[in-house]
DNA sequence: AACCTTTATCGTAAAATAACGATTATTGTA
DNA sequence: TACAATAATCGTTATTTTACGATAAAGGTT
């Protein structure tokens, strides 16, 4: 993203901007839709899900963690990824504050 | 955002994405509770409220334009912004639903 | 007409993102 | 133990994003 200068905002600001980070791909989306759907997932199936090579969608899985939305449990050799409720949550209060916010009425 | 694959997405995945790209900067989620909070906007009170060069802030607001959030009217001079009432709620529903389609219960 | 204000656009540089193949680490299996 | 499968990480490249100053365009003002 370039020069950053994200310090100089608040905390709500930088966590809603975060939360629009991740879902900013396609192919995020339609991870969180899979993961949504079929409650359980292994890794594997979600790269076969998707038209991307295993090392990008490893990448994208990577960042849904960072940003909280997704967690992912070590199962032998594979990888189960699901939603993380507690934070999807959070994500759902912060977005959904913002776009009800709004009560329409705009000067033009 | 490098190479993108994303003519391989559904068109409710990339309107997803779009919507996210829109909210992934601190600078657009402030531009937007601006809105939200002011109902009518000059372009030059958002750039005072931010810590950003006015070019950087036209270009924050174009994002916004191109993702529909918000429109502007101009006004002699200058030009008045304000969330796109219609697109606003469609961002609203898309992302709701996203949200709302889990409902808890995970493998992990 | 000359000038100031306001905002968009241009040109540019630094940094992040997206993508891939190759490699590594770990676990399960023959 | 050797080998296959799974997923993360590394290294690299192309593109996009962020940011700024400078300039242009358009509307008021003197």
């Amino acid at each position: 993203m370039g020069l950053t200068k994200a310090e100089e905002f608040t905390k709500n600001q930088k966590d809603l901007a975060s939360y629009g980070k991740a879902l900013a791909h396609p192919a995020r989306i339609a991870i969180l839709k899979h993961l949504v759907k079929m409650k359980s997932c292994v890794c594997g199936d979600i790269v076969d899900e998707l038209p991307l090579s295993q090392s990008t969608v490893s990448q994208h899985l990577k960042e849904l963690k960072v940003a909280g939305l997704i967690k992912g449990n070590i199962n032998g050799a594979s990888v189960c990824y699901c939603i993380d409720e507690a934070n999807w949550a959070k994500a759902k209060a912060a977005l959904g504050g913002l776009f009800e916010s709004y009560q329409g009425q705009n000067c033009c």
